[in-house]
RNA sequence: GCCGUGGUGGUGAAAUGGCAUACACGCAGGACUUAAAAUCCUGUGACUUAACAGUCGUGAGGGUUCGACUCCCUCCCGCGGCACCA
């Protein structure tokens, strides 16, 4: 009698199973592994644990991750595999203040139903390393390694204009405003604000941030979008001085065509456009009126309105006029919306030549456009259309002592030129701006400074960590653009340490990326449970028979360590050595705002002495989105939403595994399909039927009585497998294994069970990692196997895959006319020609010709006809 | 515009110099069934052909090679990122 496949009558138990026994536990850190392979840091970004409950896309980043979390213990490496949860910062606050809850309340329920849904997917976590970066306990250190940036000189404050999301009421990063102009979380327009904020000095790092690249194994697309964030440039900035007034305008540029430039341009917001509408630099009264009308209209335009590409030039002149080092020509002063004010200096010397920008303006207002540049075909005329410019490459013509040379020669020569005569001085620029990171809201780390009218800033003494988030009745953001906390006096109100007087903490909480630009290194260290701490032992290896817990020895857990120099030094040295990541997987959207920022951490916390690496991950996989079935985004407004839990129910947590790793390859975006979900069901169902029908018979054959052509097909699949699973390309190895058990179901049918037990459990064990439930279900009550299956030696393959038979393409002028199946005795030149031509099909094209061959011993042979 | 990435059956896709379309979905026909579902079997790139078989075929065009989805050159299109960045 064959037992059908129930899923739900066994996957609950061996969840509860795994977690008895602590199969997926790391007791143990080896502080002195040998061989640094032979540790695996598996981490999938955590999630912030919506109300929503698990989404099918979180599903398929962290099964992939499992499945290589599982793949390494299985062979024999030791594997931190941990889970925890990111629950501060916006979205959650706005789904409080919705639900009219407190997010201290709700947060705890959404982690609830996020672990079960975790659970019963077979996740290999190890719970005890768990945490929320909203625990005091953790939140504590979040504020600790505030305090030492502070002290380190990378953090400020200051007031200065903003970007500002008026519906999330808070100020925002650069990073987090999205091109056209909306704040990335809500979707809502952002506005300039004058808000005194606490900013972190990321542009000191941006030199190490963008070097740092080079040794990462990361997709190339994150790499590059890192380094265009972080925009290096090399230029140089060049003072003009102003006629017959005691000014100088500074402009910058990377390509100092000087002979060519006819004008110069600023910025609306520029110091001199200031200076002269405050009358301090006087102009003729006509320029006066002009240049307030454009200015008053230019910054009266939108963020988006200005920054269009392609739109019509405009401005107008100032009335002033710089001199040109390079001729002494007097070239006008204009001031133009074109040049931003956040670029270089806010000012440009316009070289229209050799400049798209630069020439559209100086058609527009009837300027010189000088040729200082040949064309690409040695042109010399006189530049007139927009095909004419030349932007770079060319050799340089008019232009006195740098005529002849080649347009890259001679910038660096001017710029040689210029920093010797004083004229200028060689800048590097970054696009990359600091940090804002603070944030008009309740729900995020408290800032622990505090602030005296008469001491200025200081940091609270690191004995009062943590600074807890006050349990309050209303925490919704204010109109004023204060921080919630702004009006809870027993909050704000305390005593400078310094003086002893009156003084007031900051109440501007930090920014939702806190908490997640250091978990990575807590999971090293922390242990949820007080007393079991044997994790800070030190161990020769880790064998699974030391897997068992060690409840002897007790030391001070990591989470209730008063943070300190000497206690972060302490956890680090006792996280064994597991740091850096080595496998680290979520989606690209965190391209440039944690994944950045988690670097920048890392970087500040080495220059502290406080890390000894310098990267935090070593090898990063990006996993595709999942659409729904409509091919748009699952939303609950669209009534698109696939729940894991459902395709649970009805089909069981393997199948949904198997799919979403089946599916397509793991880092493209790809539609749910439930049609082809049945697939995968089906797969599993018949791995189920025909491993009951084994024992059901009773009858695994011995080594002799196996098919060898079937053990060749299962030692390829194994070999497959096992390159596919660190190659992340976990589709090409279902598919593989699909192929397999095709092939042994046929078998089946003609003459018996094909394979030894020995062949039958290896099978099930390549599968382990992607379907944990049904494996061991059958490893262990059909099988009868003791250990569970996950703990079980990777099936390996020795030596080379003989095959008994071959087949042999034969083609003729590269064509393909026929086959040829060979023993493996069979396969010299000679043989396999003669056989060749004795095929009919190749007879025909061959016979009675001159013929070349070419052969390729066991894989095809091409017979070249005349 | 620049950078990245991709373009292969009705669909998701496989093959990184050697049998193009593996694997899966869908579809068609058949078996089982009173019937349906489930399951199983067969077929399934296009065109020509009664059939045998042949021709064409991996976005387009060229090249290298005995042989190209794969390498090189030119171009077109989709997706993602950046962008009046001086």
């Amino acid at each position: 009698m064959v037992d059908r496949y129930q899923p739900s009558e066994f996957e609950e138990k061996w969840v509860e199973e795994w977690e008895k026994t602590g199969v997926y536990k790391v007791h143990k850190v080896i502080k002195s592994i040998k061989s640094v392979n032979k540790k695996q840091y598996v981490l999938a970004m955590f999630p912030y644990p919506s109300g929503a409950g698990l989404h099918v896309g979180h599903v398929r980043n962290y099964t992939g991750t499992d499945v290589v979390a599982r793949y390494f213990r299985m062979n024999g490496h030791s594997v931190l595999h941990p889970m925890g949860w990111d629950a501060f910062g916006l979205p959650a606050e706005n789904a409080a203040v919705k639900a009219k809850k407190n997010p201290m309340d709700m947060v705890p329920e959404h982690i609830e139903t996020f672990k079960k849904q975790m659970k019963s997917l077979g996740f290999s976590y190890d719970w005890d390393r768990e945490f929320t970066t909203t625990d005091p306990n953790y939140y504590k250190w979040t504020q600790w390694l505030f305090i030492q940036f502070y002290k380190m000189g990378l953090l400020y404050k200051k007031n200065a204009p903003i970007n500002y999301c008026p519906k999330c009421k808070t100020g925002l990063a650069e990073e987090e405003v999205l091109p056209d102009g909306t704040h990335e979380r809500c979707g809502n327009k952002i506005e300039k604000r004058d808000l005194p904020q606490w900013v972190f000095k990321i542009t000191k790092y941006a030199d190490r941030l963008l070097s740092d690249l080079e040794g990462l194994d990361w997709p190339k697309g994150i790499l590059e979008m890192q380094r265009n964030w972080i925009g290096k440039k090399e230029g140089i900035n060049i003072k003009y001085q102003v006629s017959s007034i005691k000014y100088q305008v500074e402009c910058f540029t990377t390509t100092p065509v000087n002979f060519g430039a006819t004008f110069l341009v600023v910025a609306p917001e520029h110091e001199l456009i200031k200076k002269i509408l405050k009358k301090e630099i006087k102009v003729p009264e006509s320029n006066y009126k002009e240049v307030k009308k454009y200015v008053e209209w230019a910054t009266g335009e939108s963020e988006q309105d200005r920054l269009k590409v392609n739109k019509e030039k405009t401005g107008v002149f100032t009335g002033l006029y710089a001199i040109n080092h390079v001729n002494k020509k007097e070239i006008p002063i204009y001031v133009t919306d074109f040049v931003l004010a956040t670029v270089g200096t806010g000012a440009v010397q316009g070289c229209p030549g050799h400049d798209m920008r630069d020439f559209e303006f100086a058609k527009k207002f009837n300027l010189p456009i000088p040729r200082v540049v040949t064309g690409l075909k040695g042109e010399t005329g006189s530049i007139e259309k927009t095909e004419d410019v030349v932007e770079h490459g060319g050799v340089m013509v008019n232009s006195d002592f740098l005529n002849g040379i080649s347009f890259e020669k001679a910038m660096k020569k001017t710029m040689d030129y210029f920093e010797e005569k004083g004229w200028g001085k060689r800048v590097t620029t970054y696009h990359l701006r600091d940090w804002i990171f603070s944030r008009q809201r309740y729900w995020g780390e408290p800032i622990p400074m505090v602030n005296c009218k008469k001491c200025g800033w200081n940091p609270i003494p690191e004995s009062e960590l943590p600074l807890k988030l006050p349990y309050v009745k209303s925490y919704e953001p204010t109109e004023t653009g204060e921080s919630p906390l702004s009006i809870i006096p027993e909050f704000v109100n305390t005593i400078c340490l310094k003086c002893g007087g009156k003084a007031q903490r900051e109440t501007d909480t930090m920014p939702n990326w806190a908490g997640s630009c250091w978990y990575f290194l807590a999971f090293a260290f922390w242990n949820q449970h007080e007393d079991s701490a044997a994790q800070f032992l030190s161990h020769e290896s880790l064998t699974s028979a030391s897997r068992g817990p060690l409840e002897s020895e007790k030391i001070a857990s990591a989470s209730s360590l008063p943070p300190s120099i000497s206690n972060f030094k302490l956890k680090i040295e006792n996280s064994g050595s597991w740091l850096p990541v080595d496998w680290y997987l979520g989606g690209a959207e965190h391209a440039v705002l944690h994944l950045l920022y988690s670097r920048f951490w890392v970087k500040a916390l080495y220059d502290l002495k406080l890390l000894n690496f310098k990267e935090p991950f070593l090898r990063l996989r990006n996993q595709g989105m999942i659409l729904a079935e409509d091919h748009r985004k699952m939303s609950k407004s669209f009534g698109n939403v696939i729940s894991p839990d459902s395709v649970i129910n009805e089909f069981g947590a393997d199948a949904l595994r198997i799919y979403e790793m089946f599916m397509a390859p793991f880092n493209q975006e790809i539609s749910w399909a439930t049609k082809s979900l049945q697939g995968s069901y089906r797969f599993v169902k018949r791995i189920w039927d025909l491993y009951q029908n084994y024992v059901g018979n009773k009858n695994f054959c011995s080594v002799q009585e196996e098919d060898k052509q079937l053990v060749v097909k299962l030692q390829k699949t194994i070999r497959k497998v096992t390159s596919d699973i660190p190659e992340v390309k976990f589709n090409t190895s279902i598919a593989s294994m699909m192929e397999f058990l095709n092939e042994w179901e046929k078998t089946l049918g003609v003459m018996g069970y094909g394979l030894s037990g020995k062949n039958a459990k290896m099978f099930l064990q390549i599968l382990a990692p992607f379907a944990p439930f049904m494996t061991e279900e059958i490893w262990k009550n059909v099988l009868r196997e003791k250990k569970s299956i996950h703990l079980s030696a990777w099936p390996t393959v020795e030596g080379e895959i003989v095959e008994e038979e071959l087949i042999i393409p034969i083609q003729v002028n590269g064509k393909l006319r026929s086959t040829l199946r060979v023993s493996r005795y069979e396969i010299s030149k000679d043989i396999v020609e003669k056989k060749a031509l004795q095929d009919e099909k190749v007879k025909k094209y061959v016979e009675a010709k001159e013929y070349k061959v070419i052969y390729v011993p066991g894989k095809i042979i091409n017979f070249i006809v005349r």
